[in-house]
DNA sequence: ATCCTACGATAGACAAAGTTCAAGTCAAGA
DNA sequence: TCTTGACTTGAACTTTGTCTATCGTAGGAT
């Protein structure tokens, strides 16, 4: 992910000792942590750093496409860092356990014009739901 | 949706006047409402309704599969009595609007095999997202 | 190398959405 | 009509997230 920090320092992103720890946390494929997690494991490694610095953060990497927010469960958002790899996500309906999948085709042609209603459609999110080996 | 209320009594439901308000404000189809929305509707015709009442015969209803839970947005919860119609969403990024659309196919066969991990798979919740006419 | 300053971080108050609980009320069967 | 356990109530509480005033510092200017 450091990839991520050198491309976060050349849009002009102020570089902090909370930002790359946030940026840190969310490092690899199949991370799906609350806000909540994330402040946590930064406080690890930086113990004053503040809950509104993450919000702040995630926030950030949100709007500058580099993460994405996930509600599986109707509670706390999650947040996934895998945004440049298109994917939608399987949860397991016992132990949330949340897996990146990717279904076949582009999802957004499975929308007959015909259901669109003159929306301009840009965007699909799937959850897939089921009950995964561990708990079956 | 007087079916709702006898299908409701059939299963042993103590009928009472705060049950059949809610049921009542969730008639119809194309309704999305959010708890607070449900219970500001009650309270119109039934002004000492609590909250609390609210979400636990909400709670009730969806467990029992009359109504579906959906979350559009991140925020409140929303509520779809048109649980027996199998349908999905499609929600304007600019107002929020929400209409039910019905892809073509199964949306559960988009998913390969490959792609489930041992996954016993038997939901899907689909959310398309664009622009509405009135918005465009 | 040091100074400036605007941008970022902090703590704590606040807000929205939902849950819990003890006490009171009432639907429906006897 | 009586009884009883299921239902409702309101207030306190929890979780998740936002806002604001103040303080600190990254990084360009000197």
């Amino acid at each position: 992910m450091s990839d991520l920090l050198t491309r976060l320092r050349g849009r002009g992103w102020r570089m902090t000792s909370q930002r790359r720890v946030v940026a840190e946390v969310l490092d690899g494929d199949h991370v799906h942590l609350t806000a909540d997690e994330v402040h946590a494991r930064a406080a690890q490694r930086l113990p004053e750093i503040s809950r509104a610095t993450v919000y702040n953060t995630l926030g950030e990497l949100v709007l500058l496409g580099e993460v994405t927010e996930v509600t599986t469960d109707g509670r706390a958002k999650r947040y996934d860092p895998n945004a440049h790899h298109p994917h939608q996500h399987l949860v397991c309906s016992r132990c949330g356990i949340i897996r990146d999948v990717h279904p076949a085709g582009d999802p957004l042609t499975g929308l007959p014009a015909a259901e669109r209603f003159g929306f301009t459609v840009t965007e699909v999110e799937i959850t897939y739901r089921g009950v995964c080996p561990a708990c079956a």
